[in-house]
Order: structure tokens, then sequence, then C-alpha cells
DNA sequence: ACCTGAACACCGTTCAAGT
DNA sequence: ACCTGAACACCGTTCAAGT
């Protein structure tokens, strides 16, 4: 029930946040600027200032957009346990395809899109007969493993040479860590011949199992 | 048996990443410039580049330097799972300390504080009896854990407004979480009780013992 | 009500010139 | 070898002026 713009290319928060997000996903984060944004949208950086307040609130909506598209819906019959490892997935791939909201979230902690994180990993613990005194608890541990993981992983995409791929990539860091002093990093030096080929969604889901492991333990 | 500089008050490495600390925890991330560092050393934006690449290489000795001092050392006769909790601890403390860690740890990933973090998390780990094969993808699971709780909680540090204390603080939130739409929140809004009161080192040890115990099952 | 774009007060970084 | 500080190429944000 919104009123109608008088011209279909008016300026709207809605559009500013799109064009956001695109620059953001094609360019990366240095090259969101008021001036390109306003480029894009074919008109002066002052304009943005009428639909937004500043930088950090585009920012805010922008990874509020995404995230609320990663943890909403979702076929509901599953069991709980499946359920949280849907969620956490979804935001693992959202944040791996849009590495800037890694950031993001680890900067703006009560923002709307972290409280619904908390909301899609805590709906589930319910009916994992996970008493309700240990909601908080229990939530807050999921949640920051979540935000950890992912906040690693887009940091990885987004330090990752273009031109190399991947198991190129991390074969040069299993033989960068191999070298590292043994007196000083022997643990390091052993795993990293476990580096090379593995998957980064599988090991993300093996550490949410951990977590659940050690919720529904006693 | 470096050579000496010949002054005392000599422009160094080591004194531009003490500095940059300094003004760092004191006046916050944005206050941290060339200018105002060059300022504090009584010299020229230009000299520092002498003694460091850009800011980012700063940024990164910076928060090195300080995880270092936390993960280094420690008495060694104890329990795995103790030793654990201890260097877990000690980063959450550091990181609460010195906030800004928390966004950098998250944004430069293989750099040598993280590796630091996963060998001093990851040492306990053979005497935990956890076999070889999984010490990849336990250790990778708690620095995930670390890293986003203390990331968390340095973001709550540093959104926290001044003036008024830890427990209006968090009631305030409660209150608001509370107030959230039940359709959209019905979990938020029956935890936000628990959010008073918490107390945070407690909350981030329950959440390694957690993950401990996800490991040690089996 | 909404848009324009010049202008302000900054940044990180470079570099000729000094010692 | 190391330091100086002006200058370059940018930023986010504001604001008088327009429609």
């Amino acid at each position: 029930m919104g009123r109608p713009s008088r011209r279909a290319d008016a300026l709207s928060r809605e559009r500013i946040i799109a064009a956001a997000i695109t620059i953001l996903d094609t360019e990366g984060e240095r090259a969101l600027t008021f001036r390109t944004l306003a480029a894009t949208l074919a008109t002066g950086p002052g304009a943005i200032y009428w639909h937004v307040a500043n930088k950090k609130e585009l920012l805010a909506a922008a990874t509020d957009a995404l995230v609320a598209e990663a943890t909403g819906a979702g076929p509901t019959r599953a069991t709980p346990h499946e359920r949280i490892r849907r969620v956490a997935l979804g935001l693992f791939d959202t944040i791996d395809a849009h590495p800037w909201i890694g950031s993001q979230l680890s900067q703006e902690p009560w923002q709307l899109a972290s409280m619904r994180i908390v909301e899609a990993l805590g709906r589930p613990l319910d009916d994992l007969e996970v008493p309700a005194e240990r909601h908080f608890h229990v939530v807050t541990a999921l949640a920051s493993y979540v935000l950890g993981a992912a906040a690693q992983n887009a940091a990885n995409a987004r330090h990752a040479p273009r031109d190399t791929d991947r198991d190129t990539a991390l074969s040069a860091i299993a033989r960068q860590w191999a070298e590292l002093d043994e007196a000083e990093f022997p643990f390091v030096r052993r795993i990293a011949a476990q580096l090379p080929g593995h998957d980064d969604r599988e090991q993300f889901l093996a550490g949410i199992d951990l977590v659940l492991g050690g919720i529904t333990r006693e």
C-alpha cells in the first residue's frame, strides 16, 4: 500500500541497497564509495543521503537484507539437529558468496542481522530437549562458532589470489606451514598435511556437529 | 646483537607499533592516523613508511605483538582441557582489553597471529587422545569459536555507551528484545530475560566446554 | 519532497629534498 | 640510512541551491 513513486527510475532505499550489494559483490568492499554508488545510480552523492543516514547504516541494511533471506523460511519438517545444520550452512554459503558480510557481522553486534541469526539457530532448541535455562548459553555458543567460522572463510575468500585455483593456493600455504620453526610451531607443522584437499563446507558442518554433540551430551 | 641506534629517541618499528597500540587502546580505531601517529612520535607521516610498509602491516604487527604475548608461555602442568581453557581465556581477555584486535583477526586470516592461536589451542590435543587425523578438524572448530566469541565481545565493548554501566546497558537491550514481534522473534523474546546478569567470561568458557565436550564425546 | 554538485575536512601514501 | 613535510589522489559528509 506504499504510495507509488512518480518515476520508475526514482531513487529509493531499496534501489540504493541493491546497487550497493552489486558493487560490494563484484568490485569488493573498497570499491563501494558514495561517488561510485551515485554514478551507478546516475545521481550525485548527496542524493543518497536523503534515503540513507550514512555508510554504516547502508552496510548494515545490505547485510540485513541478505541475512534475512538466508535465515528466512526453510522447509520445517526435519529433526532439530538437521534444522540447525541447515540454517548454519545457509549462512555459511551466503557469507561465502558475499564475503563482505563476514566483517560486517563481527563489527555491528546487536544489529538486526545478528538477531535473525540467533532466532534461526535458537528456535530448534526447544525440540532438542535443551532446558530453557540453557538456551541463551547454547545459542550464544552456536552463533559464535557460526560467525567465527564464516568470518574466517570469508577472509580467506577475500584474500585468495584471483588467478590461482583453490588447490594450488592451499598447497602453497601447507608448504609454508611445513617449513615453520619446529620449536615454535610443532602443531601447525604437523597438521599442514591435512590442509590441502579438505572441504570447507564439510569442515564447517563438522564443527557444528561438535558443538551440537556437546549440547546433547548429558 | 642488533646494532645500536644512535639516538635513544630514534624511530624504530617497535616504537611505532607501541605508539599505535596506545592510540588504538585509548582513542579507538578511528583515531589511528599516520598523522596523529607521526605527531605522537614527533615526526612527519612519511618517516613511518621507512619502518612499516603501510597501515595494514602496522595493524597486523600490533595484533601479532599482543597475541604472541597472550599465547606465549603459560605454566604447563595441567590437564589438556585446562590448558585449552587457559589459552582461550587469555585470548578472550586480551581481545577484551584491546577490542580492535577482534576485527583485525577476522580480517587477515593466514597471518602470524592466527597461526599462534592455532598452535596454542592445538598443542594440548595430543594429550587429549584425539586421533591425529582429526586434529586439523578440531583445532579449526576451536579457533572459530574462540575468534567468533571474542570478536562479538569486542564489538559489544566497542559499542557500549561510555557513560552507562554494563548492567543498565544489558537491561536496556533485554527490554528491547522483549518488545520484538512475537511472530518473528519468539526465541529471542524468550531468552531476553537471561541477558542481564550473565558473566561474559563464564559464558565464553561454557562454550569452550561445549566444544570440548563434543570432541571427547565418543 | 527530493535531487544536484560544489565544497569542507579529512584520509593513506608518495617523493623530492634534506641530513 | 634515515627523516621531513608538502603534495597527490582520494574519501565521507554537508549544504545552499534548485525542481
